[in-house]
DNA sequence: CGTACGACCTGCCCGC
DNA sequence: TGCGGGCAGGTCGTAC
């Protein structure tokens, strides 16, 4: 699910529910995400407000009026969701609203306005950790991401440079989260589409006026999926709930078989296994 | 160092 | 209807 534009989409859903509010109890389900959670997390979160929620790369964080940030991963399969306890009416009646726990509720977070996110994960390859704020960017997660795609510095210069001589395929290279953060299996394919780019090329071999395309394309596509809400594939929901609608927009992904959607293009999408991870492309018109 | 690959988990879908 | 296999948005550790 969570590729930037999803948690964008949860970073811009959090950000007005909890941002000023004071933590009054956090109720861990569990031990562990794919990491142990860190020591006394209950102790080190309760008593805090909430400074700011942003995003890195495709981590939430949650900075901490007690001088910590808190590091949210969601992995392959994680969701944040923001429901409001209290009485609600309905037609007829009020009616205390406290939404039940659902499997793989892992981390319940209860402000003292009754706002309450939860962080649902059934894989749990995510992660939650905390760190003092002003070192975080020694944190193990955060000390080896690259640049932001939809920052200044990200522009053809850049992919030549860093591209230069790698030996590996333009797809995974996008993969790679050291050069440019934030892309996962599903944008990369959509961009390379978008840019006429074979999935198949070395990094280090195409051409910069590609990558300029290129870096057109990953902009285009991650601006589009934060307008559209966040995507993914089934069944991606923004922190109320609701689902996104830019998997309507996928050109590629998850369509083995169709038709190219290339103008005049008569060609099928295909689909391919590049280091363990399904590639979809038109053979036709990326080259 | 760069690169490739298995491992970590649950749920769902497909074919038999 | 049930069961086994394969696959899924990501990233880390290990081996070469």
């Amino acid at each position: 699910m969570p590729e930037l534009p999803e948690v964008e989409t949860v970073v811009q859903g959090l950000l007005p529910a909890i941002s000023g509010r004071l933590i009054e109890n956090v109720i861990i389900n569990r031990p562990n995400l794919r990491w142990p959670f860190p020591l006394d997390m209950k102790e080190r979160l309760e008593g805090n407000v909430v400074l700011n929620v942003r995003r890195r790369s495709k981590y939430v964080l949650v900075d901490l009026s007690r001088g910590e940030t808190m590091i949210l991963h969601l992995g392959m399969s994680g969701r944040v969701l923001i429901h409001k306890l209290g009485y609600e009416k309905s037609e007829k009646n009020m009616y205390f609203n406290k939404p039940s726990v659902e499997k793989h509720d892992h981390v319940i977070f209860d402000f003292e306005d009754k706002t309450r996110v939860v962080y649902n994960d059934p894989r749990r390859f995510g992660a939650i950790d905390l760190c003092r704020s002003v070192e975080l960017n020694k944190h193990k997660m955060m000390s080896n991401l690259g640049i932001e795609p939809l920052s200044n510095q990200f522009n053809a210069d850049f992919l030549v440079d860093n591209f230069k001589y790698r030996k590996t395929s333009v797809k995974s290279a996008l993969l790679n989260q050291k050069y440019v953060c934030g892309l996962g299996n599903i944008y990369v394919c959509e961009a390379l589409w978008h840019s006429g780019i074979s999935p198949l090329k070395l990094a280090g071999s195409v051409k910069r006026k590609q990558l300029e395309l290129l870096t057109l394309a990953i902009r285009k596509v991650l601006k589009e999926a934060i307008e559209s809400g966040g995507s993914s594939l089934n069944d991606f929901k923004n922190t109320a709930g609701e689902l996104g609608y830019f998997q309507h927009n996928f050109k590629v992904y998850d369509r083995e078989g169709n038709n190219c959607k290339t103008k005049g293009c008569d060609s099928k999408i295909e689909k391919i296994v590049q280091s363990g991870r399904s590639t979809f492309f038109c053979n036709k018109c990326q080259r």
